[in-house]
DNA sequence: GTGCAAAGCTTAGCGATTCTAGGTATGCTG
DNA sequence: CAGCATACCTAGAATCGCTAAGCTTTGCAC
């Protein structure tokens, strides 16, 4: 898949993962790449600024937890994220048929 | 609409809209306004660079043409334009569908 | 027990793309 | 002629994802 493609839809993803339950960087990547039979192979350096660009936005909340000497930070919707995460998708559903109009009229 | 939604399938959109018939730089604008009904409200900025560049990636040729003492510069899809619509379409359907199941699997 | 991979997080800097915001010029309408 | 639509062009900024590196801890293989 062409990377740049998910300009502008990488944070929707991130909410959508997110909105099932919550989860930590890494399970983010790796849930994003189960998903879609792997399409989205997200490095780290993508998907973590995102978090925090979201988390910064308020649209995630995070909370580190150390399993033994292992720390990780998960990350979980809050109110405003599910709010934002129905508008992303209904932008998305608008924008999807929009270029489905385009791509499939041939006149 | 976000306009960063945009990004990364503009191009598409553009190959698009000239594989019906060539145009020129200010029709493509507004042939992307009608055919989405006002979704897609590119400013010249966006789409004139667009157009240069994918000239120069040899997707599209250009010749001007003068009416009275007005130019334009009709674009229209060169065979290795309509090849790359082809795939680019491609990539936005599995795109769209891994998408898709991303948002709509609520688990 | 040493080495190496995987899990997990972080950051600086780059590259590509779109947008902002201006500029030029023509032609039509009132 | 004033004003607006048509038509093109460009420099600069902003955004965003990617590259590429570095760090620690855990666990498995040899």
């Amino acid at each position: 898949m062409r990377s740049e493609s998910l300009k502008g839809h990488l944070d929707m993803l991130i909410l959508a993962v997110l909105r099932d339950s919550p989860a930590h960087g890494y399970s983010v990547i790796q849930r994003l790449a189960e998903a879609s039979d792997g399409a989205f192979d997200l490095a780290e350096g993508t998907v973590y600024p995102a978090l925090y660009r979201l988390e910064g936005a308020g649209l995630l909340a995070s909370s580190e937890t150390v399993a033994g000497a292992r720390r990780r930070r998960v990350y979980r919707l809050t109110a405003a994220g599910e709010e934002a995460l129905t508008e992303r998708v209904a932008e998305w559903r608008s924008f999807a048929r929009s270029v489905g109009r385009m791509i499939a009229a041939p006149a």
